[in-house]
DNA sequence: CGATCTTGCATTATCGATAATTCATAGGTT
DNA sequence: AACCTATGAATTATCGATAATGCAAGATCG
């Protein structure tokens, strides 16, 4: 129990503190209800309307759908308002893919600067995911996938990059979870990343390439195979 | 004349109207600065002394900055500031590589859906940047280049991918322009993008994607190759 | 009857002022 | 001397109100 609470915090901290902005409040409630579909694609977001909903400004809603749009969440029209991005297949490959790439091409850098921090940060991350799928928490699990390969990938230390591969991530879950029952495996979800971190405590980099490959790959069935390399 | 006035309009509808937008003409005016190098990567950057230098109220300011987050050309940390964004020999080679395997990966969605409309925009273009190039305007030059590939890009239709082509673009040109002499052989950089036009008259996509990936690959020289595909 | 031109409404864009936060510095305590 | 603590200046975050824009419905004209 006293592990438990600590992995915790020590999730908690992983997030910079931020909870303390209206903006940013605002910002993580949408973007849940769009990646789990209660906002629904190319629907209409009115600032004014969120204002009164959230209890806040006109300002502060610009604020959150403006992160948003960084995301690719929402789509903004100047003098024309926000809307709920699409969410086609063809886009949910391709970011699969690019996902895929940005991930395995960089590990040799990840793996020579892994160290303790890391390892504890990731383990922090597995144990939240299990709490989630234990709890049947859909969301809060995709949440935690979501910081654990940031997190892995911020170890590349290519800050320039880490956006994109934010990008990517949280539209594979979006697609992922708009097209499939709720609540299959969650658990098998969280397990799947055991081996990615003992190939990276063992410090293998082609073993952990084939994995998170194989990881990201399985994500989502598209059609015939995602792991042959078409593009170059 | 007329022809040349005339490929200029269009060039200059290609851009949505938002040149009204206060905010978005701030956006413009600092994404100049900062690919310049007039605004030095890790400069902090306060909103109020940036609503007092262009005449506008803070709020306008916070919305440029946040649009300039998006592209990742400033990093804004919560109630601490706006910063340029660094611009490292390491992020700047993934950037590029990413960029080539984003825009050659699709190029037959590009090829299949290739109509007049898209001819004419590239042409116009290409006419944009040589004129650029001959009154040495270097900065105006990356202006057209990156509409073209942008332009080119949207043609495949992945309308979440296009925003981090967007990105690498014009971290692409970024380090090109603060890593290089200025003015070089500008007219030789308009021309490049001649045979890609006619590859993709051709509706060739393999030529295409040769082209590409070549025009890419030597946009910067990074030691090695990077032509060689590296990533998994 | 169709096309163009107003007019009003809904919504976004901008502003100026106030509140909240951070950071550095100075002062006090052990 | 090291360590808190409090104060104040600088800056960001939020607010409420006003201006500007776009859209649709109705009016006017050929």
């Amino acid at each position: 129990m006293a592990v438990e609470s600590f992995s915790q915090s020590t999730v908690t901290e992983l997030v910079p503190r931020q909870s303390s902005r209206r903006s940013h409040a605002l910002f993580v409630a949408l973007q849940k209800e769009i990646v789990l579909g209660q906002l629904v694609p190319e629907q209409a977001l009115t600032e004014l309307d969120l204002a009164q909903r959230f209890q806040c400004s006109q300002g502060t809603v610009r604020e959150a759908l403006m992160q948003l749009s960084e995301e690719g969440l929402v789509k903004r029209l100047p003098n024309r308002g926000t809307h709920v991005a699409p969410c086609h297949a063809d886009d949910a490959r391709a970011l699969l893919e690019l996902r895929r790439d940005v991930e395995c091409r960089h590990l040799d850098r990840v793996v020579s600067r892994a160290d303790a921090a890391l390892k504890g940060d990731l383990h922090a991350l597995l144990n939240a995911m299990r709490n989630a799928a234990r709890d049947g928490d859909e969301y809060l699990l995709s949440v935690h996938d979501r910081a654990f390969h940031t997190r892995l990938f911020e170890t590349a230390d290519l800050p320039l990059v880490t956006p994109i591969l934010t990008r990517c991530l949280i539209h594979n879950h979006r697609y992922k979870i708009l097209n499939s029952q709720p609540n299959r495996a969650l658990e098998e979800t969280a397990e799947r990343h055991v081996p990615i971190l003992h190939a990276l405590e063992a410090r293998d980099v082609e073993a952990l390439r084939g994995l998170l490959s194989h990881h990201i790959a399985t994500i989502v069935d598209f059609g015939p195979d995602l792991t042959s390399v078409d593009g170059a």
